[in-house]
DNA sequence: CGCGCGATTGAGTAATTTCAAATCTAGTGG
DNA sequence: CCACTAGATTTGAAATTACTCAATCGCGCG
């Protein structure tokens, strides 16, 4: 369970035992059942969430209540609202839990003291940083260029498990398109 | 001309003059003119760019030919192909000039430089990386749930200044709509 | 004046959405 | 084992939206 952190931690940085026990010290564990919210549209965000299993959706909802999915986590990956998290305020999205999720919850404060503490950590998040720049990047591009089908398609290959895993309901959330046109999309 | 570039990081970070003096040996000064390319798709990247003054756009050519925008860039902005920048490889974007336009240009062994020589730097960078990821992820969301009207009327909101400076053609192709779409938004 | 470029307009076509209904699937309890 | 339900998926048909291609307009500049 803390290995999971760990060997992500270290895909990136090398950490001694005392520096990632110092590591742990700033995270909190958290358990999440399918459906339950980790935060809500409105919280004010005080974490950032390592997902250590399972899987959430990060979802915005429009003025008419449509759902739309900002992006899917799953195991090794960071989520939060970053926006809210980074300055401290109220979240603009919420995030739910598809499935039953183990997460490590980082706080700002420890997000600091951790960069101030172990100076490699900075690297580590700016890692991680620009890489969800790059595949926001690539997601536009995805919205801006191809037709649903190609997204789709796109999207099952970059993402093999989570075409099992997730509705297509959700995919199409998460596509920019109705569930009926993905429906339709091989017929 | 230096003292963008000082100003720039001197609204996150604070810098005594032999320190700028030091972050200055890192970068080269480029002019370009309107229209001139300052990388195509295909070159590889060694430079990231803080625009001093000026307009650019990072375009995505499909395999049809058609532009795609991926962002522009003015006064006080970072731009590169960003994924091609840290892993020192080959451009999928072009940039080129909408205006003439002065840049300081640094390679990725001076980003590493100013990282290792001044901590702080690193501090800079991570918060650009995270502005970049959150505005990304804004438009993210605008792409998926707004309409051609309202996201054109976003972004006049969001970049008045651009407004003016961009032609309507070029919008669109930010936009992710025909030039006769959005012509036809007002009448 | 006439050229060139961007913006607009028109008309027909293609893609997507919407709303409604039908179908399928997995899990539950009898 | 079967019936029943809830949720997800598919299908149908009409309405809407956006695109494409072509023609026209408007304006600044040599």
């Amino acid at each position: 369970m803390h290995e999971t952190l760990r060997s992500h931690l270290e895909e990136i940085i090398d950490l001694t035992d005392q520096e990632f026990a110092f590591v742990l010290t700033q995270f909190k564990m958290g358990e999440f059942e399918k459906g339950d919210f980790i935060f809500q549209n409105g919280d004010l965000i005080k974490y950032a969430y390592f997902i250590v299993s399972g899987l959430v959706k990060l979802v915005y909802h429009d003025e008419s209540a449509n759902e739309h999915i900002v992006s899917f986590a799953m195991e090794n990956w960071w989520e939060s609202d970053f926006n809210a998290f980074f300055t401290q305020s109220k979240a603009t999205f919420s995030l739910k839990c598809l499935e039953g999720t183990h997460v490590c919850c980082l706080s700002l404060e420890g997000y600091s003291i951790l960069s101030e503490e172990l100076p490699k950590m900075r690297l580590f998040w700016l890692q991680k940083s620009n890489g969800g720049f790059v595949s926001s990047q690539r997601r536009i591009l995805s919205l801006l260029t191809k037709s649903p089908k190609e997204r789709y398609e796109q999207f099952l290959k970059e993402y093999p498990s989570l075409g099992q895993r997730i509705s297509k309901t959700q995919i199409a959330a998460y596509l920019g398109v109705s569930r009926e046109t993905l429906s339709r999309l091989y017929s």
